[in-house]
RNA sequence: GUGGGCGUAGCUCAGCAGGUAGAGCUCCUGGUUGUGGUCCAGGCGGUCGCGGGUUCGAGUCCCGUCGCUCACCCCA
């Protein structure tokens, strides 16, 4: 079992128990979304490696080690796609979707690539969705965006979640922020961690997160960026709460919430469920207002999220959807395939699972397959149709393919 | 990248004074003639992750290696 080929590291089959999970999960996003006017939405698998060295950032965790970069037969770098806002903006500029009615609002499904130690709850490639309003800075799209996450999480039964919210601030206020930060961590250099002090430059808010003794000693007293917003950033923040409780939103305001990605601006949010493991977001986003305008195109506000599906699985209770009452046909004599197929057919069209004996199997040996997959009704082909309720043991005979559509309609409705 | 746990049939596992492998489940066949779900009998199925070492002999001890897993880090 541990020999031969294996699916690569950090990579899984999805076998159909998990399958029908996943589509059902999916169902619900489509549906959310969908009658929120979020448009469904599909980017490459991988990207230009620039798109995300400038997009996600080059001192992200994610650009520095975590991306499946490869070259093509021209020589040129692409990289498998760690996220999903980056394409979804690169399409936004690339098909001049600036010039539809805004916000562009989207939505997508599909995998992701990131080189890490796999492990509960994360791997190598992952499936995620998310949803993105593009061209307005409106404060009621990232509420709106925090509640229909909320009313996925809840409907798919992975709830409950813990938010937290916090505001990063205008590029300008986060950059004068930052610098003040940065000199105060300089000033209490010796007190931090090791990883923390290598750092300090690159991106000091991480020592918010810090485990380090002497490092939350010094950052309890650093100051706040939540402190240091403009008015119009702390209107906007103030806004989005706002409309979060008006919807009985509950939430925590948390000054350290500190996301992986650099294009964040504004609004940061995560969704935490206490039932997973060390990886506990099910999902988070925030708003990204330079992102378009950094990737080539005009001056555009976004705000967006991902979810985890595998995670949402992981935090939902282990229910595999009941699988649909099944027809199955036997075949007691040769050559009657075509009958049974043309049957299958016409059942079919009705809207009814049904499945034809295809393994040479013994009489015996196919009712005890019509009994594996859940049959509810066994038609019988022999010298005549025999029509047998797998529930009661009951069977009669019929006489044409409509008398035995309907004996089987009236097992079926039993 | 670092640390802990684990690695025996498709699945879940037992085998622990070292003597060349077992159970349950699954699957197949049979229990008389074309009929399932219970029961009974039989059968298929294992380079005991891999490579060295110790030993007359190793799944069982030692070393290495690979893999899985959880955690750190970071995140979906």
């Amino acid at each position: 079992m541990s020999r031969g080929l294996q699916a690569p590291r950090g990579t899984f089959d999805v076998q159909p128990g998990d399958a029908r999970r996943r589509l059902r999960l999916m169902g619900i996003v489509a549906e959310v979304l969908g009658r929120a006017g979020y448009e469904p939405f599909e980017t490459p698998v991988f990207e230009d490696t620039d798109l995300f060295a400038r997009g996600v950032g080059e001192s992200t965790d994610i650009v520095q080690k975590e991306m499946f970069t490869f070259e093509d037969k021209a020589g040129r770098s692409l990289t498998l796609r760690p996220e999903g806002t980056a394409g979804v903006c690169r399409a936004y500029v690339e098909h001049g979707m600036h010039k539809l009615a805004q916000p562009v609002k989207l939505w997508y499904w599909g995998p992701f690539f990131r080189h890490e130690a796999p492990q509960a709850g994360r791997f190598r490639q992952f499936t995620q969705f998310g949803a993105e309003a593009i061209g307005s800075d409106d404060p009621s799209l990232d509420a709106e965006l925090i509640l229909l996450l909320r009313e996925i999480i809840d409907r798919a039964g992975a709830g409950p979640a813990r938010l937290r919210v916090a505001s990063l601030g205008t590029p300008a206020t986060r950059a004068a922020y930052l610098e003040e930060l940065t000199a105060y961590l300089r000033e209490h250099e010796r007190e931090l961690s090791d990883e923390v002090r290598a750092r300090i430059d690159q991106n000091p808010l991480r020592a918010f997160d810090a485990d380090h003794e002497g490092t939350q000693r010094v950052v309890a007293e650093a100051p706040k960026l939540l402190d240091r917003l403009s008015a119009e950033d702390r209107q906007h923040l103030d806004a989005v709460l706002g409309l979060l409780e008006a919807a009985g939103a509950t939430y925590a305001v948390d000054p350290t919430l500190v996301r992986g990605l650099d294009y964040y601006t504004r609004t940061v949010f995560e969704f935490e469920s206490e039932r997973l493991g060390a990886q506990a977001a099910l999902g988070g986003g925030g708003r990204y207002d330079r992102l378009v305008e950094e990737l080539g195109g005009p001056p555009t506000p976004g705000v967006g999220w991902a979810a985890g599906v595998e995670r949402m699985l992981l935090a939902a209770p282990n229910d595999e959807p009941a699988p649909d009452a099944r027809v199955y046909i036997a075949l007691a004599k040769p050559g009657q395939i075509g009958d049974a197929f043309a049957l299958a057919r016409r059942l079919r069209d009705d809207g009814i699972r049904v499945e034809v004996e295809q393994a040479g199997r013994s009489m015996k040996g196919q009712l005890k397959q019509a009994d594996r997959i859940g049959a509810r009704v066994t038609v019988i082909f022999g010298d005549g149709i025999e029509v047998k309720d797998m529930d009661s043991g009951q069977q009669s005979g019929a006489e044409g393919f409509e008398e035995t559509v309907d004996k089987v309609g009236e097992v079926l409705d039993r």
